[in-house]
Parts: structure tokens; C-alpha cells; sequence
DNA sequence: CTACATTGTTAGGGCGTTCTAACAATCGAG
DNA sequence: CTCGATTGTTAGAACGCCCTAACAATGTAG
């Protein structure tokens, strides 16, 4: 099985590509907070393993080996996420950092296991679908709110890049996975969104938020 | 914090010198399956960090800061052991493999909350004192069955060195932590006992088992 | 199309942990 | 007390992963 450091640049790769399509080595360098010609030797290394394509100067582009061995890497974190809360009672905000040591346990059991114990979820606390034990990944079916109008009713399915700050400010905010909006306004000027929660109670997000939140437009 | 391996050999330590009193090199190397080279080196680079005292050809000794070091990952070890029973559904036969992997996890919060999960346990599943929060750990008050006279009752506390044999050997003969044993005879020849388990059945042990089993003399 | 900023690469070194080979100290049996 | 077995040590090298400094390629703005 992979290193440690190595699950985490497969962790990494898979993000970035899932964002931004290509990745670069800044890119993974920023990410990783480590120097270019680390993630340059790594990138080598990696290739020599089989699970990136890597050609001077250009990006890098997991292989299918490659691609399935970061799913299962995410498959564990996710896992791991959705058992803290559900089975050890932490809260939304609490869980990445703790997941990002335990995904690194070689147990399958373990993991089989806290699978099983929290139901087999599709998707973790966050509202990311969880790659199932092939390492397949089921896509979801939304769009950020910003890219919403006017008039529309949509509900809450997930995060895009959550952070411990966004999962406050939503906490603060009393909004969670699955709560309803209706949208009220769009202002102009700098994209903030006046919308009405839960059918009851009108905020207003910036487009910061706004770009964060992934929501299913109601039937 | 320590790393894993720092970890792995500050466990070694300890459970050597609760078993044997004096730590050699040798015994180390055996242990954790590395060469009596590298274990010169970590004992000097252990030292260093004011773990161990270490002194050219003689025993190594672990300092206080050591041994608390130590006994808070054996904390950790033994708390992920009891939870995973407890909460996970596991058997005392599988936890050991997995629990040497979670113990290495960096998240105090993670290991409070199994402790409160299963009610601040004192034991492992095996019998095996759990060290507090501040790497104190309470002696069980026992013996080897193996030292026991025949007419005594008594009742199984802990195990010894328990392996996945000597705990598939107890499951399959219906043994478990609490289990009376009223000792009927001890054979001069190889000191195998036959005892009568739980009141009920007849049993016969050889000396290796006997020598397992931790038991508390019963008033 | 040239010049500069960005991005990527090479070279060379460091730390942690491991090894093997060779040698030195210690301990116990005769 | 000496010899041989055991145990411990040194030296020297490897591998994984990280770094900085210096340089090369790429892409973009003027």
C-alpha cells in the first residue's frame, strides 16, 4: 500500500483535477504547502508507480490506477467524516482534521465496518459523494447558488472547498445540509443573494457564500 | 509530538520492561523486527530527546518523560482496542492489528471521546489496565494461574502476552474475561491443570496456557 | 517578436530510519 | 582465567521525503 506523504499527493491530484481539471506542479506545491522540486521528484516517482502520467512541463494527469487509488484515499476520509458524526456525536466543523489522520489506518475492516455501522451513506457531512469500495465516484446533481436566479427554489446539497470558517459561519447562521431557499434578489453590484430560509427567515449571503453552496433546484 | 516509529519503540520499551525489567538492545531488535544497528541509533537519538538514558553496553532505561510517553500510547492502543469492541462490534481476536495502526493517530479529541463512549473504561478487552490521561497506570492485582494450588477458586482477570492463538484457543473453549476456575489438580509432570470452568464443565490446561492466564484469587 | 513573469527542472544537500559488514565488549562454562 | 557465544557498537550506505539555489522553458503583454 501507498506511503502516508504518497496517499496525500493522490488525495491532492484528485481534488485539483476535480476543480480545475489540470494540475500543475504549483498547484500541488501551494496545496501541499511543500517546495516545486519536491512535488517535481514526487511527480517522477509517482509516474514510476503508474499512477500519473508525467511529461516535462506539461500537467499532470492521473492514470486510472492512479485516479482509483485517490478515490479509495477519499472513500476512507469521507467514511471516516460521516462515522465521527453520526456514531461519535462531533460536530460538521470538527471532523476534517481528525479524518486526515485516520485515513491514513491500513484496517479495510475498520473502515468496512464504520460503513456498515452509519448505514452506507452515499455522501459525508459535508454534503461530497463517497467513493464507493471500487473506487467509482457518483457525481451530484447541482449547481452554486450564485449561478441561481431570481424566483427559483433551491435546497442545500453540499459544500464546495468547506472550510472550519464557512462551517461557522453556516452553524452561526443556523443553515445545514438540505435546508430550503427561496431566492429573493441578486444584487447587481457585487452578486450578493437575498433569499428566504427555510421558508421562514430572509438572509443575505455574499457571493463568496453564494459560490460555496451547492443546491438542488426544487421539481 | 513523537512520530509513528518514535511511538512503536517507546511501546516496546515499556512492555519489555513490565515484562522483563531490563531492556536490551537484542530484545528491542527482536520486538520490532529491526536490526540491533538501528535500534543503537534511535536509543542514542531517544536519549536525546530526554526519553531514555542510555549508557554504552549497559540496559536501557526509560526516564519519566519516557514512560509517560509510552503508557499515553498505550493509552491510546487499549482505548481504541476497548471501543472498537464496545462500539465497532469487533472481536477481542481482531482489535489487536487494528488499534496498533489507530494508535498512532494525532487527535487527542478523537481518543476523549471513545474514552467517554465506552464509560472510562479501566481494562482492555484482554484484561489489560488502560493508563490515565496522565500516563499513570494501576496494577491488577493478580496472578498466573499457572502459580495457583489446587482447591483455590479463581477468576480470569487478564491474559498475558495474549496472541490471536491463545484468544482463538479461549473462544473455542467458551472462556472469557470473569470466568471462574475452581483448580481440581495440577499434573507434577508437565504442570497442566485440570480445572472446572464456570462451575460447570472440566477442563484441562497445559502449563503454556496456565502461564496466560492472569486470574484473581477469589475470597 | 522580444522581454518579463510564471512555472518547471536540475543539482546538491539534510534528516529520519533502515540496512550489512566488521569489530569490540561482556558474560558464562569449563 | 581463558575461550567462545552473545550482545553491543562503529562505519558506511540506502531510501523516502524534504529543502534551497540556480537555471531553463513557457506563455503573455507590449
Amino acid at each position: 500500500m501507498a506511503s502516508h506523504t504518497v496517499e496525500n499527493y493522490l488525495k491532492a491530484l484528485f481534488a485539483l483535477a476535480n476543480e480545475a481539471g489540470e494540475v500543475g506542479i504549483s498547484d500541488l506545491s501551494d496545496h501541499l504547502a511543500v517546495s516545486k522540486p519536491s512535488v517535481n521528484s514526487m511527480a517522477k516517482a509517482l509516474q514510476q508507480d503508474g499512477f500519473l502520467k508525467y511529461e516535462k512541463y506539461r500537467p499532470l494527469k492521473l492514470t486510472a490506477k492512479g485516479k482509483k487509488a485517490a478515490a479509495l484515499v477519499v472513500r476512507k476520509h469521507r467514511l471516516t467524516e460521516m462515522f465521527l458524526v453520526e456514531q461519535m456525536g462531533f460536530g460538521w466543523d470538527e471532523v476534517h482534521d481528525i479524518a486526515e489522520q485516520v485515513e491514513h489506518v491500513k484496517a479495510p475492516a475498520f473502515f468496512d465496518r464504520m460503513d456498515e455501522l452509519v448505514g452506507f451513506p452515499t455522501v459525508d457531512p459535508h454534503g461530497s459523494p463517497i467513493p464507493d469500495a471500487q473506487g467509482n465516484v457518483l457525481e451530484i446533481d447541482c449547481v452554486k447558488l450564485s449561478e441561481c436566479a431570481v424566483g427559483e427554489k433551491v435546497s442545500l446539497v453540499g459544500l464546495s472547498q468547506s472550510s472550519k470558517s464557512l462551517l461557522a459561519f453556516l452553524d452561526s447562521h443556523g443553515i445545514a445540509l438540505g435546508h430550503t431557499f427561496d431566492i429573493r434578489a441578486v444584487e447587481p453590484f457585487d452578486g450578493s443573494m437575498t433569499v428566504v430560509h427555510q421558508g421562514a427567515s430572509d438572509q443575505t449571503f455574499s457571493l463568496k457564500v453564494c459560490e460555496r453552496l451547492l443546491v438542488k433546484k426544487e421539481a
